[in-house]
DNA sequence: GGACCAAATTGGTCCGACCAATTTGGTCCG
DNA sequence: CGGACCAAATTGGTCGGACCAATTTGGTCC
């Protein structure tokens, strides 16, 4: 979503993925703007630039004598995505650590959506459940479904209607669940999880029952927590397996 | 935090509050750098600092051809802040979703804390729930309260350890929670309520139940949110008359 | 009314310069 | 040897002017 290629921006992601990989480490004095310029073969302007969206994040301190690195543990929430992305073994605990999170707000949404659903947001979202059922039981191409889960999410978080969701969901959403599948870590659910989810989901709608809705979403996003675990520690020892193998 | 009052985060503040009061509207074309350097009476690359901060803030989206102001619903996490300390009377639907997700992090983060802690932490945990008792035994001052509030959460936050609701926490806590304080928005707690809710946090930690504790803590957040929505309307009542009886 | 083209506008980048604050390094004194 | 002190070098903050490529704009022509 940031678009054009420009070289401030380039400039930063690479400090950015650096400090992240820790090559600066917290405290740390990062090298003179001048110096930067340099070694970037640019103008001291967009080096500034870059620095300048750093310090948005979080990741540094800008002061007269030299820019600080800051610690990660206090960084904005925008840094999520390209820490996950930096490696292609994803850090399973991380990954853990926010399907935990996304899956409480998750339910949280749910919850708040059904009990505040229009009788037309009712019939909207039951549709949705349906079609996915439809899907799912015709393949079970877990590509191809993304697309409508995260219209059948997108539906509810729009109804429910909670900005401060919305805004988090905006720094993680896109870029890590793209990320996961980038790197082909899927969970391998069971189908009959699935279809009882997607049952349940039916009769909190039906009966407009929010706290059944936001139980349901919890339960199986723990499930996919679970999957996901397995599928992460599978690659994980492939890749050892690979490295190993090669060296 | 971001600390240094130079001139770009100053147009970058400025702007920020601009687009977030609808000075300008998603959609709009933001004037040119060029125009805005005359405006603030600084030069190019100031302005070009601070939209490029905007950028990362997720408010604005620069192109050839002009810059864009963008949905303030796809913005990042950190726009939460200035949001809400835009005006004098915090907006009760906003305060309401913030404290609603606040407190479902802050249960999942009670949960882990509980569960994952070393004995040592357990009772460093029941040192501070003690203390906490005590003083609050002792007046009921919200404000010299609140300190010790917030180390209990970080001392949880530090167990559970969770860099996702850690870096969550960062975009928000300090901002929101010192903001509410400023403005006089104090929930009217029932002494009570505290007590019960300390004195199951103590039973949970006795039992090391991490379960008991994500409820007391999510039911504690569940009364501080009515609370605060009672002290609002109260609050936005008083302000009407005084406006109104000025007028 | 729509297609088309040229001029004006706009963002992206660079260079060189100056200031104020910090950092650095050496000196001097106890 | 160690600490206080001072001057020079470094660093960030800001400015102005300049050039390019891409977009936008406005008028012309069919």
């Amino acid at each position: 979503m940031p678009s054009s290629n420009t070289i401030s921006r380039e400039i930063a992601n690479i400090l950015r993925d650096e400090i992240l990989r820790q090559r600066y480490r917290s405290g740390d004095r990062l090298p003179s703007e001048r110096d930067l310029a340099a070694r970037f073969d640019a103008s001291r302007g967009a080096v500034r630039e870059a620095l300048s969206q750093l310090e948005q994040l979080g990741l540094i301190n800008i002061q007269p004598g030299g820019a600080r690195v800051q610690s990660v543990n206090s960084a904005s929430l925008a840094v999520l995505g390209p820490l996950l992305a930096l490696d292609d073994h994803p850090d399973s605990l991380l990954v853990d650590q926010f399907l935990q999170t996304f899956s409480v707000l998750a339910s949280m949404t749910a919850k708040n959506a059904v009990n505040a659903a229009s009788p037309d947001q009712l019939i909207q979202l039951k549709e949705l459940v349906v079609v996915i059922e439809r899907h799912c039981s015709d393949f079970n191409n877990f590509e191809a479904m993304q697309p409508l889960w995260r219209e059948l999410l997108d539906a509810m978080s729009t109804i429910a209607d909670n900005l401060v969701v919305r805004l988090i969901s905006n720094d993680l959403k896109t870029q890590l669940v793209d990320q996961m599948m980038k790197l082909g870590v899927r969970p391998d659910l069971k189908r009959g999880s699935i279809d009882k989810f997607l049952a349940t989901l039916k009769v909190s709608l039906n009966k407009q029952d929010g706290e059944l809705a936001g139980k349901a979403m919890q339960n199986h996003f723990e499930e996919i927590r679970a999957g996901v675990g397995e599928a992460i520690r599978f690659k994980a020892g492939s890749l050892r397996n690979e490295r190993y193998g090669a060296a």
